[in-house]
DNA sequence: GCCAACGTTGGC
DNA sequence: GCCAACGTTGGC
C-alpha cells in the first residue's frame, strides 16, 4: 500500500463535502497537471491519502482512502484526464498545519514543502507515520 | 490583494 | 523543438 496527498481547496471541495459523500466517495475530478495525473494512475484500491486543505486554512484536515482505481474524468471529453475515486476514512483530531510540517526537519523533503503547486503528490511511509502521530490519529 | 513560481500554450 | 507569453496556483 502506498500514500499520498491530495489537496483542495476548501471552497471548492472541502473535507466536510468528501464526508458527506460517505463509503459511496467521489471521483477527485478536475486535475489538469500532468504529474499529478500520473500520480493517480499509480494509484491502487486501499491506498491511503492525506486530504489537504490549501489557501486559507493549510494544514492536513483529514484521511481519505482510494476506493477506485484511474477512470476517465467525468467533468471533461479531454480524454487525457483521468481521477481515481476516494472516500473519507478518519478526521484528524488535530489539523496539522503546513507551518507545522516546514517546522519538522523529517518533513521538509516533502512536495508540499518543495513544491507546493502540486495537487496530488506521493508520501512517504515516514511522511505518513509523522503526521498521523502529529494528527493525533493511528497511521 | 499581491507576487513568485510553475505549467501550459502557441508561434516560429 | 525552443522559447516567450500567459494563466493559474497558493503562500504570505
Amino acid at each position: 500500500m502506498r500514500y499520498w496527498l491530495f489537496k483542495s481547496e476548501p471552497a471548492t471541495w472541502s473535507w466536510q463535502d468528501q464526508v458527506a459523500k460517505g463509503a459511496a466517495g467521489e471521483e477527485w475530478d478536475g486535475v489538469r497537471n500532468y504529474q499529478a495525473r500520473n500520480f493517480m494512475r499509480e494509484m491502487s484500491v486501499g491506498d491511503r491519502g492525506f486530504f489537504y486543505h490549501s489557501q486559507s486554512e493549510k494544514a492536513v484536515v483529514g484521511i481519505v482512502e482510494v476506493i477506485a482505481e484511474a477512470h476517465p474524468d467525468s467533468t471533461t471529453d479531454d480524454p487525457r484526464w483521468e481521477c481515481v475515486d476516494v472516500k473519507a476514512v478518519t478526521e484528524m483530531k488535530t489539523p496539522v498545519s503546513l507551518a507545522e510540517i516546514k517546522a519538522d526537519d523529517r518533513l521538509s523533503d516533502m512536495a508540499l514543502v518543495k513544491n507546493p503547486r502540486l495537487s496530488v503528490q506521493p508520501v512517504s511511509a515516514q511522511e505518513w507515520r509523522i503526521i498521523c502521530d502529529k494528527a493525533g490519529v493511528s497511521p
